[in-house]
DNA sequence: AACATGACATAAG
DNA sequence: CCTTATGCCATGT
């Protein structure tokens, strides 16, 4: 099975995310090398091996929503979560502004 | 190889 | 705010 180069490093990105923040899909794409990769990291998440340590609900659209694409009905649940880690919502949102993860980067 | 679909982002109306 | 269109990449049929 050869992995994709890219699948590797999205998932690599996410298990950086620090808890109690979060991280847009372009915000990891960006990351991963290339923003346009968006649509592959919503595919990475959707493809992520039962049992990964990816915390698939830090990682939210840019709006801060998540796409209720998860479970059955499962979008209130990762709300719930980040919730339950410290991070903060307004509007059904999150605040972005305070809890994005920003990549220490130097 | 081609077409269609997708847990997105951005632009334009 | 919403819909439509385009871009970009990966996957399934």
């Amino acid at each position: 099975m050869r992995e994709k180069n890219s699948f590797e490093k999205i998932y690599d990105v996410i298990r950086q995310i620090p808890k109690g923040k979060v991280a847009s899909y372009g915000q990891i794409a960006a990351l991963a090398g290339n923003r346009r990769w968006a649509r592959v990291v919503g595919y990475a998440l959707h493809a992520v091996p039962s049992g990964s340590d990816l915390p698939c609900h830090r990682v939210v659209t840019k709006d801060g929503r998540m796409s209720c694409a998860f479970g059955s009905g499962m979008c209130n649940r990762q709300t719930e979560l980040l919730k339950a880690e410290g991070v903060g919502f307004q509007d059904g949102r999150v605040d972005m502004e305070r809890y994005q993860w920003k990549r220490t980067v130097y």
